[in-house]
DNA sequence: TGACATACTGTGTTATACATAGTATTATGT
DNA sequence: ACATAATACTATGTATAACACAGTATGTCA
């Protein structure tokens, strides 16, 4: 396997999980998906239709989030907000997540 | 589901693919596994032997790890420590990851 | 009117952590 | 001397979920 190949590999592993931290971090704000796509992009985390669309149902399935389907606007979206659950969930995950943070940068350092 | 399993299952996913980085991070002085499982969980990293061994196996096969048994010792033991390849992966890695520590980090602000 | 952005759905495959169990040796305390 | 814990590794099964890829369809704008 091609080193760059490697890498790649390695760094999609390392993104993996931290998607679903940033979906429920972003969903305070009601989004719908391609929105939430776009608006992940611009903070520098590229995300594939093809995770995030089943992340989000998956994500809601696990009562974190809660979707409507608007169809009032210029084309039918549908739009997750997170959940009260997930909003208990989420300030723990925070916490988790700068436990984490701070235990990898003594191993790197 | 429970909201407690919830945070269980992402704080998993948060943690997983950042097991190879803390591994390879770890390998530049040798360690047989059941040192290395120390040696992280000393640092605040607690990984599983089941998810260990095999990630040892694979990143050698990956061509990121070398390994050596080693018989004259109290009792055998198969030592890893990062191949040249993995070396040259390890900075590009750390990279990676400090940029998205930073993504992240302005996401939950 | 053609191209591009928007917005979502669906299927298949692969990879991999994790759970769990099993084996066996060595060190340690009492 | 004996039980117990720590050490050190192997093996198998399963569930999950990202990713690849493809497809559908509408709005917008030059």
């Amino acid at each position: 396997m091609a080193n760059s190949e490697s890498l790649d590999k390695v760094v999609l592993e390392l993104r993996r999980g931290l998607i679903v931290l940033a979906v429920l971090s972003q969903l305070g704000d009601e989004q719908y998906g391609y929105s939430l796509l776009k608006l992940l992009s611009d903070q520098g985390l590229e995300v594939d239709q093809g995770t995030l669309y089943p992340l989000l149902r998956r994500l809601e399935t696990q009562g974190l989030l809660e979707s409507v389907w608007k169809l009032e606007e210029a084309r039918p979206r549908r739009y997750y907000v997170i959940s009260a659950e997930g909003e208990k969930l989420l300030p723990k995950l925070k916490k988790e997540w700068a436990g984490i943070v701070s235990v990898m940068n003594k191993m790197l350092a």
